[in-house]
This record gives C-alpha cells, sequence and structure tokens, in this order.
DNA sequence: GTCTATAAGAAGATAGAC
DNA sequence: GTCTATCTTCTTATAGAC
C-alpha cells in the first residue's frame, strides 16, 4: 500500500471510532488528525470535505456487515439460529453499547432530523440488516409483508434495547433483555 | 404576567419545539429568535446561556410529565390500563414521531455520548418515568427487581419503536407495534 | 427590555512553503 | 505528502445606544 492509501485508511479509521464515541457532529478534524498524529491541515489533502470521510466510513461499515452476514450464513442454514445470531451481535457489543449506543442507530438518528444529505449516506446500513432479516423471515415461510413487518420488529426491539442500555448505563439489562428477545423468537 | 416573563416564556417554547425539531446543538439563538420575532442579542438578557435554557425546557417538560401521569392515574385504577395509557401516548404523538422520533429518546442521546453535564440535566425526565413503570408494575404484584426490570423492558420497545418509526418514516409500523405491545401486557 | 454592533472562539476548508 | 498559516463562516456571548 502505497503512503498516500496508508494515511487515508488511518484517518478512516480514526474517525469511524471517533464518530461513534463522540459523533459526527462533535467531532473535529483537529481530533480526528490529532488520534494519528499528523497535522490538521492534512485531511483535505485525502478528502474533499467532511461528508467524504463519512461517505468512507459507510462504505467500509457495509462491506463489514456483508461478510459478518456471510459467517452467519455459513455457520448455519437455519434461520432461526441466524436471527439469534443477529441478536448475539448485541452481546458480543455489550461494553461498547453500553458506552456509546448502537453504532448505526447513534449515527442515523444524529442525521434524521435536519440533515437529510448524511442521513441518506448512513441509511443504507439499517436497511441492509432490515432486508437481510426480512429474507431470513421470508425462509420461515412468512409471505413478504409479514416478513418484514417481523424484521422491522426485531430492529426496533433491538435499538430499544441498545438506547436504554445505553442512556441508563446497565448491562444487566441488556443481557437479560436479550436473552429474552431470544427466546421469544 | 409581565412582559419580561412572557418573553422568557416565549423564547422557551420556541426553544423546546426546535430543541425536538431540529435538536439541541443544531438550533442556534438565531433560529429561535426568529422564531418569535426578536433580535437575538436579547437572548442572554433572559438566559445566563443555553444550558439554562435546556434546564428551563426540561423543568416544564418534568411538570407537563407529573401532570399526565396524575390524568392516567385519574383515568383508571387499573394498572395495567395504565401501562397501556402510557403506551397510546406514542401513538398519539405518532405523526410528531415519525418527524422527530421520540422527545425524550432523541434529546438525552444528543447528549448522552459526550456531553454529560447535558445529559444530567436531561435524564431525570427518563427517570420519571421508569419509576412511575415500575410503581405500577409493583401495584401488580411484582417484586421491586422484577418490576423495574419490567419498566424498562416497556420503556426499551417504546424507545425502540419511535426510534425504528422515525428512522424508516414508517407510521404503520408504529400502530401495529404498539396494539402488539399493549396486548402482551 | 429590545436594539445594533461586535468581540471571541471554534470549525471546516484553502494556500503556499518545504 | 505533510507542514504552518490563514481565511471564512457560524455561533455563543457581550457592550452600549435607545
Amino acid at each position: 500500500m502505497k503512503q498516500g492509501e496508508k494515511t487515508k485508511k488511518l484517518i478512516l479509521d480514526a474517525s469511524n471510532e471517533l464518530f461513534y464515541q463522540k459523533g459526527y457532529g462533535s467531532t473535529s478534524f483537529g481530533d480526528i488528525m490529532q488520534k494519528i498524529g499528523l497535522s490538521k491541515g492534512n485531511i483535505t489533502y485525502h478528502f474533499k470535505n467532511k461528508e467524504e470521510i463519512l461517505k468512507g466510513i459507510v462504505d467500509k461499515r457495509l462491506k463489514e456487515i456483508s461478510i459478518t452476514i456471510k459467517l452467519w450464513e455459513e455457520q448455519t442454514s437455519d434461520s432461526k439460529k441466524r436471527l439469534r445470531l443477529f441478536c448475539q451481535m448485541i452481546i458480543d457489543e455489550q461494553e461498547n453499547i453500553e458506552k456509546y449506543g448502537c453504532p448505526l442507530g447513534t449515527l442515523t438518528s444524529e442525521f434524521s432530523k435536519h440533515k437529510p444529505k448524511l442521513y441518506k449516506i448512513a441509511l443504507p446500513m439499517f436497511q441492509t440488516f432490515r432486508e437481510w432479516l426480512a429474507k431470513e423471515y421470508q425462509s420461515l415461510g412468512l409471505g413478504i409483508n409479514i416478513a418484514d413487518e417481523k424484521a422491522m420488529s426485531l430492529l426496533s426491539k433491538v435499538q430499544g434495547v441498545a438506547m436504554v442500555t445505553h442512556v441508563f448505563k446497565d448491562r444487566d439489562f441488556l443481557l437479560k433483555e436479550i436473552e429474552s428477545i431470544k427466546k421469544e423468537l
């Protein structure tokens, strides 16, 4: 990898972490470049503007989501078990969720009210999960509409748990509630 | 009411609305004062700083929450019905929730990651509902710990619905899901 | 109490030296 | 490619006239 590509990747990784931990709006170019030990003037050599960084992050995350889903599908062909693997993700990430909330939910929420351009960039991450969940519910014999409703319902439950866990800093709640959601599947 | 008090109330009402619709961070003094047709230089005559406006809003909302709860308690002494009235609130506010999310959830989330001072100001609104829900679950014969868990669980479900409804702009989902939550109570 | 004008600071973005 | 310095814009907050 060339030096330029290397720095670009460093900026993306640092931004991804900071956008999650502090939020997009509260993360400045200074924060990002300080984290990787370069001067902040550098950032616009690698990215035209802040929005382009977000796009880079979403691309990166979408690829990671695809890989995660592929792993779940390789682990089992049982759709009910796959849905449980989806829920398990929240348990695996419990520490980060308690501290920072859901990485998808908090980012998308930050944009949904009044930043339509950024919202459109971030939304596909959510949609990917929604569509995959609906597909798995269809495999369980549900019609396409009901399957999508069930997908939304599961997304909703998991987002609620992440949100309340984060707001009340209560990881015990996360564990109990996710287990209960898994059982009800 | 004196003129000063009148203007102060106007600022609080306008801020309350804008903080909900645009978010706290994205609402400027200019936005607020433009909404009520006064010069923006005026604002610090009535409030020391932006944080004080937030405090005023939270005070106002806490009073409204108390009144709402009192109304629910007057409507029925059946705790299960009271819990359903809590859920019904989301249905009554469906239009706003679709557009702007939950007024409590989105505000608290905005602060929870990296603005601890503002977070502490906003949190009591959530706690009020949590404690009241737990009290009602206790009335249904549950022990104090289980009652609190059930309160968290209901808060979580409702927050999830509000969040997903807002992010996907899907009011139909809200209606179906809240009705389903009510039935399961 | 409200106005206009402005200070002070932060953030995104640009320019030119090295 | 990275640095330092600077520009511009926005926002909170202040000062003084009316």
